[in-house]
DNA sequence: GCCAACGTTGGC
DNA sequence: GCCAACGTTGGC
């Protein structure tokens, strides 16, 4: 079974992707959107491959590749009051937010820039194109593969 | 730093 | 349950 692809969007000043080399591994902490929270919660699979978006970055753009590490669980930032994540609604018994745990794959020589994306036609129906603020997103295979490509890697 | 897009909250 | 106000994302 070939595993699915994803796009997950981090502010390089927050968290890059080569604070995630260094690291090797992160909890993907902090997302409350809903719609983020599903895919991670049900669509995710352990080896799943990632692009790793750098948002609010010079240039924004795909700066890399991370793959799925863990299953869900709930995002432990959720109950704690001195977090800035903490969601007074949610509860150890009735968590709200979910996430996986991400792991380093490989950071691009250079990163692929919105702008390039942006005028790939074969692209035009990314998720990342058609529509703003989402922070977790499917990606197709053969968008996958392209951004690959325009990354001169793999 | 500005501000458009757009999801969420809360008054009614 | 509508919808205006509000807050956040994220490109530029």
């Amino acid at each position: 079974m070939a595993g699915r692809h994803w796009l997950m969007k981090s502010e390089e000043d927050e968290y890059g992707i080569r604070d995630l080399e260094r690291d090797g591994r992160t909890r993907w902490v902090g997302v409350r959107n809903y719609e983020a929270r599903n895919l991670m919660r049900d669509e995710m699979t352990p080896g799943d491959l990632i692009l790793y978006y750098h948002s609010n970055a010079r240039p924004s753009g795909v700066a890399g590749l991370a793959r799925v590490a863990s299953e869900p669980y709930p995002d432990p930032t959720q109950f704690d009051p001195e977090s800035r994540y903490h969601d007074p609604k949610a509860t150890p018994e009735e968590p709200r937010w979910f996430l996986v745990d991400v792991e380093f794959v490989e950071a691009f020589d250079e990163v692929v820039p919105l702008q390039a994306i942006k005028a790939e036609e074969a692209l035009s129906d990314m998720v990342l194109v058609r529509r703003m603020r989402l922070s977790v997103q499917p990606v197709e295979p053969a968008e996958f593969e392209h951004i690959l490509a325009m990354a001169g890697s793999g």
